[in-house]
DNA sequence: CATGAATGAGGCTTCATTCAT
DNA sequence: GATGAATGAAGCCTCATTCAT
């Protein structure tokens, strides 16, 4: 009754399944086409996943798992001042979800799937401690520029990690709808703006 | 044959489906469910919509619409500076669906239906052309913030209104993962940080 | 709760029904074609008839009062030879159904409703009689053909009735498959051997 | 993906198929109650039937094949004058028809399936092309009666053929109408003048 | 009388999951 | 371990029939 658990096979199914998830979304996929896609047989899957709920929750942690790795090797390799570097997580980010957009629509399915039914609260947890995750990270740069005076101190780190973050998988999104749009320039673009903004005090309250 | 069209009776469908699909998912809601939710048989609703896709579809366009005529409110009865009314814009999104949260699981629907396979371009669509709008209306008011030199005219309208637009959505989907996230305080920070930056030079191109 | 009964509008819900179920079946039609095709509602229908299969009866029974109309009307105008008026009768029943090709499907549809579970008794019951009708005036025929010695005496009219108004049906179905096929000419051919067969003696029982 | 296709199983459903269709009629006939006939779950036959169509389409094919089966064997093993085998292959078809009579009704539900509506073209096509080829067969063997001067040679075959195909046909409905009613006697009398017609001459013209 | 909007029973079909081989 | 044939729960949708207007 234990599960073999070759780790090969799983990750075979996996790759199987973001293809195959992301080209026909969770509902209008049947296990049986990531079986062929993996070039197994239908039953296998379960022995390495409980249901396709499971596997596809699989798949999103694999994705997580990729993005976080990407993240860390962006702040460990970035080097300058913290424009510089929050520019460089900016255009790693942008440009690594470009490469692979055919695979974004897997990500609109995780997003939605942080709202439906019961049995799915896990991609809503693991969301929440990914972005908060990120957010930290980006929020510590911030802070870091604050401290070396790079910034201005009177902005809120956590806020405008947020704000940014969001922006970059917007962007994104806006990408993936329409192929004419360019993530990354209007990236590059929004995140020169912030930059000065953040260099420079905000004006006194408005009104 | 020709298939009745009481509005009310349509609108008090799509209320139902709306309140239902927001909680339950597409794939997770019963037309049975959102008949009893509007208090009507089952088979009413295939008088008035060809299909649960069709219904879901109508669900995207009156909320869609309610969008829109919120954007079209808030555009006409802004006032004072392009400055102020960004942010007056800003902050009428968010409280709006801020308001409405119960419902914004239905957003993500939304937005995965922009993926998965055929009979869904229509989504993929609407939602290019919405987004392809709402950037129009707010890189006018970069344009006009510019012109009346506001603004600097360094910067890109177009792409710092398409950032600025997704990270409004972007906040909002934070919230609603984490009840703890507040997007209208980041997004206001968010703003003031972008709308400094909007009127101070951006630096010479960092190397 | 006394239904109507003003006959015209029932003869035109009867035409709109022969001609609908003529082209879709009966299992192909619904109610709100035939009344469309009727010019009127669709409840009305249900004024005149109790249920669909009453209404599918009914076109039955007209059908059939038509086909006993011509039959009586050719053997009370047939003159001549006992085979003149069998060639005579056979010629307009087929002619006549020529003419209507377009709704021998129906007559199919009749056909297989004498199978077909519960609650259709009376069309196999009607059918019964309806055939059995016709094999005694045609076999009153061959047996009036007997009497003057026109044929000979030792065929068995009721069997040969029985074939040869079996063949008029069939013929006209092979007609109905097959536009090419000509149950005219068929029939004319095949009276022409039968009547030569029934005027001499069939030979000695064949070993 | 690949569907099974054990023939035997097939078989079995197919079997299962011909019984209960031929007593409820296809529409009478839930694919639940076919499964249970053949004593497997309703899935499974869609494991070798696309749909409850095809399914109807098999069990006529099958029909088809037997009643092509046994004209073949009925054709070769005929010896003797034309009109014994002639005779033989009537008695043989209509006494194989007698012998299940209780699937008769199978054949009416085929009939009127010419009819009807779009996806049953083909039963249209099937029906054609077996007739034709009966007729062929038929056909031939009072060709060769011809030739043989066993039969006169103003007689046209092919007419000839088709009516008598026809009347087997026509006579085995009657029988299934009506319990008292003798198909193979009505048959054989019915041959027995048509043999007679169709060695002497018709008489000339009858004006 | 006539209508057609409303209804819900009923059936086909799909497909995740199981389990004998 | 791997497989895929078998299964049946589940759900969309149709359409005959009803009944308030």
């Amino acid at each position: 009754m234990a599960r073999p658990s070759d780790p090969s096979k799983k990750k075979k199914i996996v790759t199987a399944a973001i293809t195959t998830f992301a080209q026909k979304g969770y509902a209008g996929t049947r296990i049986a086409e990531v079986a062929e896609a993996a070039g197994i047989g239908k039953g296998t899957i379960y022995e390495y996943y409980r249901s396709k709920e499971d596997l596809f929750f699989a798949t999103f942690e694999h994705l997580m798992s990729d993005t976080n790795t990407l993240m860390d090797k962006v702040s460990q390799s970035a080097t300058g001042s913290a424009s510089k570097r929050l520019v460089a997580m900016a255009d790693a980010i942008i440009t690594s979800w470009l490469a692979n957009l055919d695979i974004f629509g897997l990500v609109l399915e995780f997003w939605s799937a942080t709202a439906a039914a019961p049995g799915r609260k896990r991609f809503r947890a693991a969301f929440r401690s990914a972005y908060s995750e990120l957010r930290r990270v980006v929020a510590e740069l911030i802070r870091h520029g604050i401290e070396v005076e790079e910034f201005n101190a009177q902005i809120e780190p956590e806020k405008i990690a947020s704000a940014l973050i969001g922006s970059w998988d917007a962007l994104l999104f806006q990408g993936w709808l329409d192929s004419g749009f360019d993530p990354l320039g209007a990236s590059q673009s929004h995140m020169k703006v912030v930059l000065a903004g953040l260099r420079h005090p905000t004006t006194a309250d408005e009104e």
